[in-house]
Formats: C-alpha cells, sequence, structure tokens
DNA sequence: CTCGGTGTGGCACTCAGTACCCTCGATTAT
DNA sequence: ATAATCGAGGGTACTGAGTGCCACACCGAG
C-alpha cells in the first residue's frame, strides 16, 4: 500500500541510497496504518524490517522522522533552487517556485502522501513534527527574501510576512488535495492560491516584473489598472530605496 | 456528570500561598538556566522544589511544557476575546488586537521571557514545542478570520494568509525585542510591524464603534471528574486573568 | 595476509511519561 | 465521636524512546 520511491538529488548522482532506509519506512507505514503510531514500537518496526534496533536510528533520529523521509532532500533542493536563483527576477515569484518543489513532492507519491496526511492529522506528536518541517522551509524562503530585500528598510519584516504567506497559501492548497485523498489537479489549485499572494506581495504578477532590476539607473515600475495608489508608491519607494 | 468549580484568590493582598505549579516552573527554570534544558532531568527539578515527582506531571503535560506555563491561559483569552469581537469590525484589525495580547503577556514578564527566549533558542526541543503554541494562536486567528470571510469564495484561503502574516509580522517585532534583551518599546514595533500587515489586507468593514465591554465578572469553570491538575489549572488561570 | 574504514547487530543504560496504589488531611454522614 | 468519602500528593514499578559502547562482518588497499 505505502511505496517509498527514493529520488535522486539534484547535487550529484547520489547513487542507490541502501535499500534499508526504504525498509525501514515501509514497514512503519504498514505498522502504523493498521495498527496507529502510538501502538507501534520501534521494535515492532525493526523486527517487520528485519533489521537491528539500532540501525533503526541510524537512519531516523526519532520515530516521527521516519513519517517524513523525503523532507530533508526536499530542503536541500529548495536551498539548492533558491541559491540559484536570478537576482534580478522577482524574489517572490522565486519564494512561489520553491514551495511548488515541495509541492512536487507531495504530487509525486499520491498515496503515499494521503496516508502521511491521515495519519499527521490525528498523531499530536506527528503534527508537532510536520510543524518544525514546515518551519524549515519557510526560513528558508524567508533568508532568500530578506537577502533579496537587504536593501530596504522593512526588508527583513516584509520578508519574514511573504514567507509565511506563501507557506500559507501553498499549505492551503495541498492540504485541501488531501482532504480529497489526491483528487484533482493540485498543481493548478496551488498556483491558484499563490497568485493571491503574488499579487499583493509581488513585484506585479501578470506583465511584467514590476520591481525594478536593479542593476542599472532606469526604474520601471509596472502596475495593473486599478491598484491602489499606496501600492504605487511603495513600488516606486521599494525601487528608490535600493 | 460532576463538576469542580474553582473559586479562589483570598482577596487579601498577598500573592496568595506559593503555589506548587509556581515552584515547579521557578525551580524547572533556575535548573534550565545554570545547567541547560537536556542536563536537567525532571527528578532534579521536583528535588529542588520539594515536591513529588508525580506531581510534576499533575501540572504539566510534558518537561517541555513547564517552559511555557502561560500560553494555555493566553489562548484561551484570545478565543475568549475575538469570541466577543463586534461582527461590524475589521476582522483583520481584531486579530491584530488578539495577537497585542500575546505580546503583552510578553511583554508583562520581560525577564522571564528573554530568559525563555535563550533557552528556545538553543534547544531544538523547546523550538518545536515553540511552534506548536504558535501554530494554536494561528489556527484560532485563522478560524476567526474564517467566519468573517465566510461570504467570500476565497474566504477560507484568505483567513490562513492573513493569520499567518499577522503571526510572522508579530514574532519578527517580538523577536527583535526578545534579541536585544528586552529593551525599547515592543508595544510600538508589533504596531508598526502589523501595520504592514493591516494596509495590505484590511479594511474589510468599517463599522460599529462597539468596544465589547464584557462587566460580567463571574466566572464558573467545569472540568470532568478525573481532569489532569495542568488543565484544569490553565482554565482557572485564563478565568482569572482576564 | 593484515590493516583500516564502514555498516550493522547486540547489549546495557538513562530518562520521560504512565499506571497503580498508598498515605494524609479535610469534610461529611451516621 | 467514629466511619466513610474524596481529593491532593507521594512512592514504586513499568514501558518505550533514544544513546553509548563494543563486537562482528565485509571490503578495498597494501
Amino acid at each position: 500500500m505505502s511505496e517509498v520511491q527514493e529520488q535522486d538529488r539534484a547535487a550529484g548522482g547520489g547513487p542507490a541510497r541502501p535499500t534499508m532506509r526504504d525498509a525501514l519506512v515501509e514497514a512503519a507505514f504498514e505498522l502504523f496504518s493498521e495498527r496507529g503510531f502510538e501502538q507501534t514500537t520501534i521494535d515492532d518496526i525493526v523486527s517487520l524490517a528485519g533489521v537491528g534496533r539500532r540501525s533503526f536510528f541510524r537512519y531516523f533520529p526519532s520515530k516521527e522522522a521516519v513519517v517524513f523521509p523525503d523532507h530533508d532532500g526536499c530542503l536541500a533542493d529548495m536551498t539548492a533552487f533558491l541559491a540559484a536563483a536570478d537576482p534580478a527576477g522577482d524574489p517572490v515569484e522565486q519564494v512561489c517556485d520553491a514551495a511548488r518543489l515541495v509541492l512536487r513532492m507531495y504530487a509525486g507519491n499520491p498515496a503515499f502522501s494521503v496516508g502521511r496526511y491521515r495519519l499527521t492529522k490525528q498523531v499530536p506528536t506527528l503534527r508537532t513534527h510536520e510543524l518544525s518541517v514546515v518551519w524549515r522551509y519557510e526560513r528558508t524562503l524567508a533568508g532568500h527574501l530578506r537577502t533579496r530585500y537587504a536593501a530596504r528598510s522593512d526588508g527583513a519584516l516584509r520578508a519574514d510576512v511573504i514567507a509565511a504567506a506563501v507557506v500559507a497559501a501553498h499549505n492551503y492548497a495541498l492540504r485541501s488535495w488531501l482532504r480529497s485523498g489526491g483528487e484533482g489537479d493540485v498543481g493548478a489549485a496551488v498556483d491558484e492560491a499563490l497568485k493571491l499572494v503574488v499579487d499583493t506581495w509581488g513585484g506585479g504578477a501578470e506583465g511584467g516584473s514590476g520591481a525594478a532590476s536593479q542593476d542599472d539607473e532606469v526604474v520601471v515600475m509596472v502596475a495593473r489598472r486599478g491598484t491602489p495608489m499606496w501600492r504605487v508608491v511603495q513600488g516606486v519607494e521599494a525601487a528608490l530605496e535600493g
């Protein structure tokens, strides 16, 4: 029922992880699904997987971590993606694309993702652990935005708020999809949710990169028709502050 | 169905008897500060506080919970505050005011708050626990916004995004203040940070000047028999501190 | 063959958290 | 007054997560 695939990292050819990790994840999910998280001990998992108890903690730092086996790699992907992002591009669009990386991981394994969702929904310990996972993503996004907004006086605050908004929008669409059991187009749902964030915080979603590219003296401000005046002023201020 | 009604708190000027709960918090912080969180065991805490080990878990569900002894009451305050909010008012302003309730709690005990901040900053377990605390606030704010935005097609998404933005802005200002060791005016800093959120999201409905005056002073605490003591204490604290 | 590095299993230990039972003191019914 | 009840706290023993340490097996290099 629960199948785990190890996707290759973008960072070079990590060839064929030892199957023991996958065996542990599979065994854990089988037991968690049929018996519950708290009712399953580490000994149950390792005996089903046919490995030693000590080996479990070589691959996972805690019992909760086995439920989120792919997020460490995804966080590394996100970090690499943002590090390679165009300095002249719209940073809000960039962090949205970074969030879509996480979405792709969920969408790549719908059955696994839905099973994990049902589990985390009803186990407080797992919900807490998921929060810390999401927190790392959010801090990564915020860190990227902070570097791009370094010139602004309110750059750090703005970065934190936008990162939180992006994560909230992403999770809103993702959770709706997970709650539905994996039906429908998640990508479109997330795009629509993120559109709300980009439209309000981004540099002008449709048409152009509203915020000025920061490599020369020419400042171009693009705003949609009907944009409130205060937002226009904000954009101009942002461009001039740089 | 039996009920337990708690009505205590002598009217005299004394701070009542030093309750066991407070003694545990004090002993825990003393040891955590001088020895570290992981290096302190429950036995150390209870022996310093002069109580039995079993009593610790009567008041706190976990070792981490003793570091955040006031948040349960504050969450109850926030819930009550939002439940009494004017339906015609700007919901964004209302959740900002609700966030200011949390701020007031931090600002009320600067030394304690700063000490806790330094502790949570360097203990992963506490950071995770804090995330779940913050998450409950955020979900409360989002729940309030969802009811007020029920008419909108994107109401739920909007509620989640705004709640996340409010929490992020609040925490940004709060953490700056905590990092500085409790210097300066937190209230003003939070007001300025929240202004960014209100300016972009607020202004839903202009309306009544109702300042939700709650004149009733009668508070009744009802708990089922067998309720853990820490839960009862939190409820009573929440009621008395309002 | 030995040597060192690595991955693994086994054992014992600490400690958080829980279940169960005991004592003590205060209140109340008989 | 005595017994019964009840709630608060203490004590003991247990489960299970997570760690440290060591032994063993494999494997490429010398």
